[in-house]
DNA sequence: ATTCCAAGTAACTTGATGGTTACTTAATAG
DNA sequence: CTATTAAGTAACCATCAAGTTACTTGGAAT
């Protein structure tokens, strides 16, 4: 029972580090090639572990994904947390995440496309999430920081669209851009117009392309 | 090669019938489970036409997937071409469009978790259409009926954030909404959300949640 | 030292799946 | 009427991929 206490810096058996390795190579596979399109052994290869390991470790294919999403999923509840509600500030920020963790919106995507109407992976913990999130946009309204007279639901979804839909459709910005979205020059204008456009969110005296904050 | 003059009302042999039929059994079984997930079995199934027929006409699973996909791009192109670029119009026209027909949507998504590298489908043709969508915004802008201070390819990427979304992420769609995108209650209230968001769009004077044109 | 179990390996099984071969037949052109 | 070709069929095949079997081995507990 007690901890192997670390002999030579690493041992030969590792259970803790092949399971991280696993999740790890599973998370890359998935994203990229979805759930139907991973290969079980291209895991394995990746991870540099034997095939049998991952079925040791996760039963199946299916838990894998389950487990793989699952632990994203929490990882971006916790930034969620540590967020304002601030439209300008939550726009320019989830944008920026989308950009620099496609795999997470990709992972969110196949989901999506995975025949949605079963239960979802997480879904208490998630709906919990959500709910906070609401309650946050619910102080804002309240404290006149965004407009009332958007149901906090709606909001939260727009939001959510403005920020996800580049990295989430590619080849659709590509096209409309002119530039991937890769190109750092690409994601500063989109910064510089989610900022402006943030201002539609807040209430309607206080309106004039956000610029500044007067209740400061 | 003169046409066959329909001698009874359908004859045993009928190649266009027999494309039709693969063709749009494809675009639902693509629809369903993207280009991996997709059975050429089931799409020959699907169609009651033998597996063969459709190397016959298509070569390939590939070849197949790519003429669907061109297929339904130029049906929405069509579409688009006779919208005008009033941002109350276009948002609640692509969003009840994307929600008719989330295939449509799906076979977007599908798009672009297929490594996106490559040159997509029917670029060309896109690309032009899209550059036409460009300009009408453009036109609007010139007419005072939006917001001149956007760039008009981020108006036009906002738009399409707002409308695909819901269809294509059901699942936090009914997370945050608290029901399937399907139900009319929740298309009704995202209409009516869209419609006041428009004046989102439109220039700072004439600010006030939208409610009418007066400029008619 | 010995025992015992989790960690690890290699090779195999089984079923599915994209694509092909070899054939038959409807319908049109000459 | 007949030759030709496109439309259509059934059975097959090679490959690939998920999951399993049967085995070996490191290392902690006794």
């Amino acid at each position: 029972m007690a901890r192997p206490a670390r002999t030579a810096s690493v041992s030969l058996r590792n259970p803790e580090r092949t399971r991280e390795r696993i999740l790890s190579a599973a998370l890359k596979e998935f994203a990229a090639n979805g759930f139907a399109g991973a290969r079980v052994d291209a895991i394995a290869q990746r991870a540099a572990v034997n095939k049998r390991m991952l079925y040791h470790y996760f039963g199946n294919k299916e838990h894998l994904f389950r487990e793989v999403l699952r632990l994203k999923m929490t990882e971006r509840q916790a930034w969620a947390e540590s967020l304002s509600g601030d439209p300008a500030e939550s726009l320019t920020f989830w944008f920026d995440a989308a950009c620099r963790d496609p795999d997470w919106v990709r992972l969110l995507e196949w989901e999506a496309l995975q025949e949605a109407n079963r239960r979802l992976i997480d879904e208490k913990n998630r709906r919990a999430a959500t709910n906070r999130g609401l309650e946050r946009i619910r102080q804002r309204q309240a404290r006149g920081q965004v407009s009332a007279e958007f149901d906090p639901r709606h909001v939260m979804l727009a939001m959510r669209s403005l920020t996800m839909f580049p990295a989430a459709f590619p080849q659709l910005t590509r096209l409309i851009m002119g530039r991937p979205i890769s190109d750092p020059t690409f994601q500063k204008e989109r910064t510089a117009f989610l900022k402006k456009f943030a201002a539609a969110f807040q209430p309607s005296p206080a309106r004039s392309p956000a610029k500044n904050d007067p209740a400061k």
